[in-house]
RNA sequence: GGCCCCGUCGUCUAACGGUUAGGACACCGCUCUUUCAAGGCGGAAAUACGGGUUCGACUCCCGUCGGGGCCGCCA
């Protein structure tokens, strides 16, 4: 089998959404299980609508996401000749024609066309022109587009996935290929840039079926070969429409703003519209290439689940060394760093032995990576809280006060350097024996502030002794205040 | 409206024409536990409907219904 060449060919008039980057994904998976080339192609034929921001967005989205394209990036606005040799070419042969019907014109019969229940389709008015006309015309410099002269007659086409799908060409009428020999239009691009690229197999969205005959046409006027077709599923929003940004639909790049891991991302797209062999779902993307077969996409649309999403990303953010997160991590909010020590906006100094623990007691929480800090935020900011919340159940203040009273007696003798986690907690454990929520709750309650957060020991030991006895004095104090 | 595609738990999906229709997310319960999260165990939950073909249908065929896509001088 030669091996293929496949292209994940985005226009830039917006970010690269969940959508394409699993078109990009199948593309990129496809290519590299058979040994073959990924290309990307930049479809910025509308000179309107395409930015160079989004193009920027788009690669660099693709880049973080790890699927990157083995050739040189190709611009369709980069390669103006060729598509004005082709459009000469289908002229001469009489497969393309000019066409001087004014929008008006056309967008009037349309309406008429469409109000009598038929199917709107060009009448083939400019086709009746003489050489002569159209030449006297081109002189007088009117303006024209460029139609394409279509069969009248029933064609079939095969997706790979779908098997043969029938075509009616009498329904369509002759359609616009090119605004002038110079300002080709994605339907006569595409197929161009697909032939001269030695495209193999064309992997892209199901919207996109009903645009393949039509291009098919185009390889068989120019007597091209045919490149296999795969028209994946679309994914859906919960409305079950098209995914879009109604739904929420965010952008790659959002995603990754608001703390998503590309492992992640990944894992979850592949999942929507393939699978991979027996019952597991956790997979990397070299296993996907190592597995990946064509004849598993399945047709039907997916739904886009966010709670999956999320899930995907817990797993592998806990998959993480604390190291990798740290890199990961903005601390801009909670202090700043000094060498190899971070000091906290409340004051507190800590090394970055104590951070890493900190690190750890936050991803077991977090969802995004944002959260992993925030959800250890008191380490960082003063905090307040109501008394009431020290409180355990129906024990009383009193009896609150005088339990943290006990405790922070034991801590005062406890020595520094055996202030960690295992030996508090052995404590506590003993101090509190069978009533431990009336020693561990005002504790953790006290350090944290919180009515959910890791657990008290392993707080006190990276705030240390000293602080850990302040925060329990305020906590006393507060129980003994009026109010 | 026309044409086309699709139809397994709420969602993503697995199942050479023969399985007690499997897994994952979410949900519920139990467990662990000072709290939250994580973990462990368990539960509820699906072949859209109607006809065929067949000894046997989620699987093949037809119809109905439902959902979606496309009908641009956008891509």
């Amino acid at each position: 089998m030669i091996k293929p060449r496949v292209r994940f060919a985005p226009s830039p008039t917006g970010k690269l959404h969940l959508g394409s980057a699993r078109t990009a994904l199948f593309n990129f998976l496809f290519a590299k299980s058979q040994k073959g080339t990924f290309i990307l192609r930049i479809e910025d034929t509308d000179k309107e609508r395409s930015l160079k921001e989004y193009e920027e967005d788009i690669i660099s989205s693709l880049n973080w996401l790890g699927l990157y394209p083995d050739e040189e990036i190709v611009r369709q606005s980069e390669r103006l000749d060729l598509y004005e040799r082709v459009v000469k070419h289908l002229i001469n042969k009489g497969y393309a024609y000019y066409c001087f019907c004014s929008k008006e014109e056309l967008e009037a019969k349309r309406q008429e066309q469409l109000t009598r229940g038929e199917p709107p389709r060009y009448s083939g008015k400019c086709l009746q022109l003489s050489p002569q006309e159209v030449n006297k015309k081109l002189d007088s410099g009117e303006k024209y587009v460029i139609r394409l002269k279509v069969p009248n007659k029933v064609i079939f086409y095969k997706d790979f996935l779908r098997g043969e799908i029938p075509y009616d060409f009498r329904l369509l009428g002759d359609f616009v290929i090119a605004k002038n020999e110079r300002e080709p239009l994605y339907l006569l691009a595409t197929p161009v840039d697909d032939h001269y690229q030695g495209i193999t197999h064309v992997i892209r969205g199901e919207d996109h079926l009903p645009n393949t005959p039509k291009q098919i046409l185009i390889y068989k006027y120019m007597e091209w070969d045919i490149p296999v077709f795969v028209h994946l599923p679309l994914i859906l929003g919960p409305d079950r429409t098209k995914l879009s940004k109604r739904h929420g639909a965010k952008s790659i790049s959002e995603y990754r703003e608001e703390g998503f891991l590309p492992e992640a991302l990944l894992n979850f797209l592949v999942l929507l519209g393939w699978h991979p062999e027996g019952d597991r779902e956790i997979i990397s993307l070299d296993e996907m290439i190592k597995e990946f077969k064509l004849e598993k996409l399945n047709k039907n649309p997916a739904v886009f689940n966010l709670g999956k999403l999320i899930y995907f990303n817990r797993y592998y953010l806990k998959k993480k060394t604390t190291k990798e997160i740290l890199e990961l991590l903005d601390f801009s909010s909670y202090g700043n760093w000094q060498g190899d020590n971070f000091k906290a906006l409340n004051g507190n100094i800590y090394s970055l032995e104590k951070i890493f623990k900190i690190i750890e007691m936050g991803k077991e929480r977090a969802s995004v990576i944002p959260e992993i800090l925030s959800s250890v935020d008191f380490f960082f900011k003063s905090f307040d809280y109501p008394k009431e919340l020290l409180v355990w159940k129906n024990s009383s203040f009193v009896e609150i006060e005088n339990n943290l009273q006990k405790i922070k007696e034991i801590f005062y003798k406890i020595k520094e350097e055996e202030f960690v986690a295992p030996k508090i907690k052995e404590i506590l454990d003993k101090i509190s024996e069978n009533n431990k929520g009336s020693y561990f709750w005002p504790l953790r309650v006290a350090l944290s502030g919180k009515e959910a957060s890791p657990p008290p020991f392993e707080i006190a030991e990276v705030l240390g002794k000293e602080k850990t006895l302040e925060l329990i004095n305020e906590a006393i104090k507060k129980l003994k205040s009026f109010q």
